[in-house]
DNA sequence: TAGCTAATGTACGCTATCGAACATAACATA
DNA sequence: TATGTTATGTTCGATAGCGTACATTAGCTA
């Protein structure tokens, strides 16, 4: 189960985060999958049946309005860990995740989960954080929205995404960039042009490069920042202990 | 500490919901507070000494910008609790809580709720699942910002905050209001006007009275019900099992 | 190579909201 | 009663983003 079909360049941050023991009494629960572009992980309101801890993956938490309007709220990677409703005790939200970047990742059986956080040991600790962390990537998606631009927003995005990919590139549509985004695919043509522009990054029919982070990380609004600084300081251990 | 000087109508739901045996022990832990308007329960990134139940009181979540612009992200009243970063592990939010309406409740210290949420009993599952709830209602506002008029988010502001106070009447500023929502003054002081035009609500100079709740009930987008429905389905208890 | 499809570019008028300035009205206090 | 202050009302031009329609381009497939 545990074993990869190709080398994990990267594992889920959070399980490396676990101390030798627990993982070593973790991992015979972890079972590996691939997730492809699109892939609904689950639907709103639906039981969870698994929680997914992404490696190479990257995963968006959605809403999706009566009208068929949408809004990113959350950008899942493999920092983190989705289904945090299972151990928060509602067994689902009112949120969709849909895979965004295909990849890889491992899964966990939700009562297996569940029992494990009932221990009350550092899993349980580590999801808690964790579930802070997400709860701070969350609101400032909230007030992004109330007070932000596009551009300003899809740098966010862009940096978000990057982040928990460890590369340069990605692959996305500016039509799906703008279902995230919850605004029109013309609004992020417009803004992508103007950082293509500016020389930040370069795309081509669904491939988007970034030429110049810092540039990018100049123009981004603050909100970038905040959540990352919230992630480094909630999840510390995140770069140190990596477990191959 | 637990004396009112005043009868106290309602009691906090959460800890209403807890069992007898587990209320009386955390009885003498709570210390009766007034909370007058506009005073700061807690500040971005400060340490926090006591969560708070509040009972007739409210208290927004307020995100600031660097520019000095605002969001609400979320209203806590007597169905909950601040704080919750203490029990997540986080000790600290990046967020404000400010008194929103001026009224009563309880405190307990940090360190004491720690010790409590580590037994791992009802009050750690109370606390989740009511942190559950909040985060919808915090993810509801991320779309609601993004997708719906300020009319409409002005009738769920209402709606949400009357809740919360078992009362057709608010204290409030427009000039309040629009910090809240995150907008100007103006905008508020026009979907105002239409919603007293329409008979739903009349208001001077900071008094809100609802006439017409059911058309208000009309009126406001979907998130309104969404997040009330989380409420509802993850603290199902609220309204029975009432001590007094 | 031709043709098809998906992705991106562009243009236009429309609307909600903004920013700013100022007018009016209600209440508070002297 | 006079006066100051706070809350609300109104106006006006500016702008960001929307909805729609259509044009162009890159890459795939026949």
């Amino acid at each position: 189960m545990v074993s990869s079909p190709t080398p994990q360049p990267q594992q889920n941050h959070l399980l490396e985060a676990l101390p030798e023991s627990d993982y070593l009494r973790i991992q015979p629960m972890l079972e590996h999958v691939s997730m492809s572009l699109g892939q609904t992980l689950y639907e709103s309101g639906g039981q969870l049946q698994h929680v997914y801890f992404p490696t190479t993956s990257i995963v968006s938490l959605l809403y999706v309005l009566e009208s068929g309007a949408s809004a990113e709220i959350a950008i899942v990677g493999n920092e983190g860990v989705l289904g945090i409703a299972l151990f928060m005790g509602g067994e689902t939200t009112p949120s969709h995740a849909v895979v965004q970047s295909a990849g890889e990742g491992y899964r966990m059986r939700a009562s297996l989960l569940k029992h494990e956080f009932a221990r009350g040991g550092p899993m349980m600790h580590l999801l808690l954080r964790y579930t802070q962390a997400l709860i701070t990537q969350m609101t400032q998606t909230a007030v992004c929205n109330r007070h932000h631009s596009i551009e300003q927003q899809l740098c966010r995005w862009l940096l978000l995404s990057l982040d928990r990919l460890s590369a340069n590139d990605l692959h996305m549509t500016q039509e799906l960039i703008a279902n995230m985004l919850g605004v029109r695919r013309e609004g992020v043509t417009e803004a992508a042009g103007k950082l293509q522009r500016a020389g930040m990054i370069e795309y081509s029919r669904g491939n988007i490069r970034v030429l110049d982070r810092p540039k990018l990380e100049k123009t981004v609004c603050e909100c970038y920042q905040v959540v990352k600084n919230e992630f480094d300081r909630l999840l510390p251990d995140m770069q140190r202990n990596h477990r191959h």
